[in-house]
DNA sequence: TTAAATCGTGATACACTCATGAAGAATAAA
DNA sequence: TTTATTCTTCATGAGTGTATCACGATTTAA
């Protein structure tokens, strides 16, 4: 995804901040968007559906926090990363802003430069759930990560969620054998611990429901799956 | 590779810091070596050359920046990862970190199980690309770690796990004679003590499955693959 | 050549891993 | 709330991977 590519939604209510930081953005690449209170954030944002949404706090019409919870709402939008303007030293507003469902906060005064790179590294979460986020191919079977199905032959299946994570990183590498501690790292997660059986069930599970010949065993390793 | 093959550089001044994390580290069976300050941060990394990098940013003698940025002028640690220890909202260190060379960056306070998945997750990248490198050959044979089979002319093979292990160890040399000790220590590991027939009695099996050609005894020494 | 050490072999017993069915938590949906 | 679905655990049993042992064969050293 190239930097045009990229909609950045810019929300205050002082021309001068918009034109400041607008400028800086553009000249990175960005496509960006600009509006001055909370009302107009929120109907931009449903109408362009930004990747990243910087609001300022303290806006005449609808401040930052309840743009924030708005937007939120918006399934369209739960890609979307939302930061705030805010002063510092202002804990309060921070505080309401994470609860509000933003992801971080850039403080005031703004520093060009500093802005630049914080828009970097947060956009870098986003290039990264993107790639990861790709349809899958993999003999007949499409794994659509998007939509959380896949699709087989002609049969659409719906698989719950930890079924659909474990097959999906089997199939990230066909062939590959996953060591069960691999899998519970990257499907589990590690703060959870679940027991040893746990996987069996699960492989068992997508054997039911995508064949049990994609599966094989390996035994005191793991699991491969095999087109 | 394995975990412990895994040099990891941690550096803090707090020495609370560095026992608490060292000793997740290790745990997980990281190889760990600490330092309490960005001269020390330089010297211990060229000496060492880790393939990870944590930064505590605020240091005596001199500051994680300065350390990153020494570090990555060293064309020996061009493939390390370096991540900093920043505390939540610290603009200054995260924007100054990434211009510095960094890769990532882990929010203080530390809670153990989010730094050890950080750090497998950052790791990742670094066994993938060694990975891909894991098939030996050697003359008709095939020996596929990732996807754990051999491959014999056309015929695939199944080895068990300590089978293949052994046979892994002996044909990454062929033509070395590997002593009895150095078998075990390396197929078995040192902590299991298993009798003396053992060896015997899996390169038994490989004779029988790869060929008996290809395992030459040395009496009162060990065992060597020849192609 | 003989004795000692080492290895190969077959049979066997143990240990471990995994598959499976069922049932109890946990979570989401109605 | 109740209901349904998903997730996890547990017990059981089969299967096989792994280790052990005894004994004969082979090599090495004296």
């Amino acid at each position: 995804m190239k930097n045009k590519d990229i909609k950045i939604l810019l929300v205050d209510d002082e021309p001068d901040i918009l034109e400041i930081v607008g400028y800086n953005l553009s000249n990175e690449g960005y496509n960006v968007i600009t509006g001055s209170n909370g009302v107009e954030a929120v109907k931009l944002g449903k109408k362009h559906k930004p990747h990243l949404v910087i609001l300022d706090v303290m806006m005449p019409e609808m401040d930052g926090i309840e743009a924030c919870e708005l937007l939120r709402k918006n399934p369209d939008l739960s890609d979307t990363i939302i930061t705030f303007f805010t002063a510092r030293g202002e804990d309060y507003s921070q505080v309401a802003g994470f609860d509000a469902g933003a992801d971080d906060y850039i403080t005031k005064p703004i520093k060009p430069k500093v802005l630049i790179s914080k828009v970097k590294a947060l956009l870098r979460r986003l290039k990264e759930k993107d790639e990861s986020s790709e349809v899958i191919k993999v003999g007949h079977i499409v794994i659509d990560r998007e939509e959380y199905k896949i699709v087989k032959g002609k049969e659409e299946i719906v698989l719950p969620r930890k079924e659909f994570e474990l097959l999906s990183l089997l199939a990230s590498k066909p062939g590959k054998v996953f060591k069960r501690e691999d899998i519970l790292d990257r499907v589990w997660g590690n703060e959870v611990v679940v027991g040893g059986r746990t996987i069996d069930v699960h492989i068992r599970k997508l054997r039911e429901k995508i064949g049990d010949e994609s599966f094989k065993t390996i035994k005191g390793v793991g699991y491969k799956f095999v087109v």
